[in-house]
RNA sequence: GUGGCUAUAGUUUAGCGGUUAGAACACUGGGUUGUGGUCCCAGAAAUGAGGGUUCGAUUCCCUCUAGCCACCCCA
């Protein structure tokens, strides 16, 4: 009775402090509140519920396929991801968490998967397992100090799918396909992108075609100031510029798929036979090449989908959508079979790729995907009184072993409550247990749509729930 | 890392040099007994942080922080 008044003058009194205090997260409190390092992000209940099922669905398929589920540590040492990654990318000389140890190891949190994969690939002699080729998948975290945008965070996580001991087009195709299928079954539509980059010597050759090219002082002037100095430094990347007057100057220009040896070629033609047969949609794009030093030959990306029409002439509305899209590719990869031996491993032909699931998730939120129902309870067990409660905590440990998806709320005694919160939860039935049914040996069943309820004898419960969860 | 935009309850937001800073959704309590949804009533809850300018700042200016957008890069 007196509560009320004492817990409101309780409250006035808080209030007073928290006018005094300059944060606004702490709720009555002068406490000064710690909040996430820029960058990174909390991942609640609700949204939870994707992230569960987009892994799930990604172990289910991809183990159907015989891949193998690895971890590997979330600290490595830094040179490792100088040698694979590559000293000169990004990802490696601007964007890596690096600290130096208290013995002094210059120790970076992993930027990427697959440096940690092949580390353990060869560690662990892989090379000798029975099944062949290696198939592994990973799923984890790893972080990049980047500037934060949507669907770019410091810490994100991925899914790494890797392929080792296998040279032959199939591996390459069949990775595009899982990818794709994996996608599409989670509601994303994508456009995949090819092209082969050919091997290292290829890339050397035509490197220096496309210097050659850019000679021209005419085609030369079109590049952006950027675009001139990647020449210089990375000049494969200028092929994938955004820059409009570098795609226009690029336009006569040599394209890599042409000066790649043929062993590559064919093995390429051979990718792109195989997705003709297993019937995936894909586009090549000659200037797909990738940042990541350890590619060579197939090189891959999944894009969301924009608009159906994607060949046609481009209004504006398509070209903001594009923009967007653009930003976000939602996985990528390709072959490389160089880098196992360049670790110091044996010679090993390998392919993977990433997808990310920060990155699928935002996708299914534009697309309106629906959240899956899956874990949704079907029935809500309720209570009245002490002796009621025990014997619905019994009965409701005996729905779980039968299989039955239930929920409860034990700490709420009022019957108002459990059942607004059966409503909430949108259980079909609730059961109802008080001191008289204890006492009658019985169960109320009720019918949460229609709001009629039953009294059933406790042996016949079980049988009831069936035929109305039928 | 470079450039731009933004910042009001848990969320979406209204407002503005002087307001009790308004609402919606969500939340809590109530509309007498052992019964949810809809409805009605009530309650708690916000100007990101720090400095200026001003009699007075949530509003104007600066700095910081964070988010978003573009670039860079990438998933």
């Amino acid at each position: 009775m007196g509560r009320k008044p004492k817990n409101q003058s309780a409250n006035n009194a808080y209030q007073k402090h928290s006018k005094n205090t300059q944060d606004k997260n702490v709720f009555h409190s002068k406490v000064k509140m710690i909040s996430r390092l820029r960058g990174m992000r909390d991942i609640l209940p609700e949204e939870y519920v994707r992230w569960d099922e987009v892994i799930n669905q990604a172990r289910e398929l991809f183990k159907y396929y015989g891949f193998l589920e690895t971890d590997i540590p979330v600290l490595e040492s830094q040179s490792l991801y100088e040698k694979s990654t590559g000293k000169q990318t990004d990802v490696v000389s601007k964007e890596m968490f690096t600290f130096i140890d208290k013995d002094g190891d210059k120790v970076a949190l992993r930027p990427e998967a697959t440096p940690g994969v092949v580390r353990s690939y060869i560690e662990h002699g892989m090379f000798n397992r029975t099944f062949q080729p290696v198939k592994l998948l990973w799923i984890g975290n790893l972080f990049r100090r980047e500037k934060p945008q949507l669907g770019r965070n410091r810490q994100f996580s991925q899914i790494n799918v890797e392929i080792f001991g296998e040279a032959s087009a199939v591996a390459d195709a069949q990775l595009i396909m899982l990818g794709y299928q994996f996608l599409k079954e989670l509601g994303v539509t994508t456009q995949v992108q090819v092209n082969s980059i050919g091997d290292s010597l290829d890339r050397e050759e035509y490197v220096k075609k496309l210097i050659m090219y850019f000679r021209d002082r005419k085609i030369r002037a079109k590049l952006s100031v950027d675009d001139k100095k990647r020449l210089m430094k990375n000049p494969l990347r200028v092929l994938d510029s955004k820059d409009e007057g570098t795609q226009s100057a690029l336009e006569g220009a040599p394209q890599l798929i042409d000066n790649i040896n043929d062993e590559a070629r064919n093995h390429f033609i051979k990718v792109l036979e195989y997705l003709d047969e297993f019937d995936i949609p894909y586009i090549l794009n000659p200037f797909l090449v990738r940042g990541l030093d350890y590619y060579n030959r197939t090189v891959f990306e999944f894009w969301p989908m924009r608009g159906a029409n994607s060949g046609q002439n481009a209004d504006s509305a398509e070209s903001v959508e594009e923009a967007i899209s653009r930003q976000s590719a939602l996985g990528g990869g390709g072959r490389y079979d160089g880098l196992v031996e360049f670790m110091g491993g044996r010679p090993t032909p390998a392919c993977g790729f990433a997808l990310g699931i920060d990155r699928i998730i935002n996708r299914m939120k534009e697309e309106n995907v629906p959240m899956s129902s899956a874990g949704q309870p079907d029935i809500f067990v309720a209570q009245l009184g002490e002796a009621a409660k025990r014997q619905a905590m019994t009965f409701f440990e005996e729905l779980r072993k039968k299989g039955y998806k239930a929920q409860q709320n034990f700490v709420k005694d009022s019957l108002k409550a459990q059942l607004e919160m059966a409503h909430k939860i949108g259980a079909k039935l609730t059961l109802i247990i008080g001191q008289q049914e204890l006492v009658d040996k019985t169960v109320i069943i009720r019918d949460m749509e229609s709001g009629m309820q039953e009294v059933y004898a406790f042996s016949r419960v079980f049988e009831e729930i069936d035929k109305r969860l039928k």
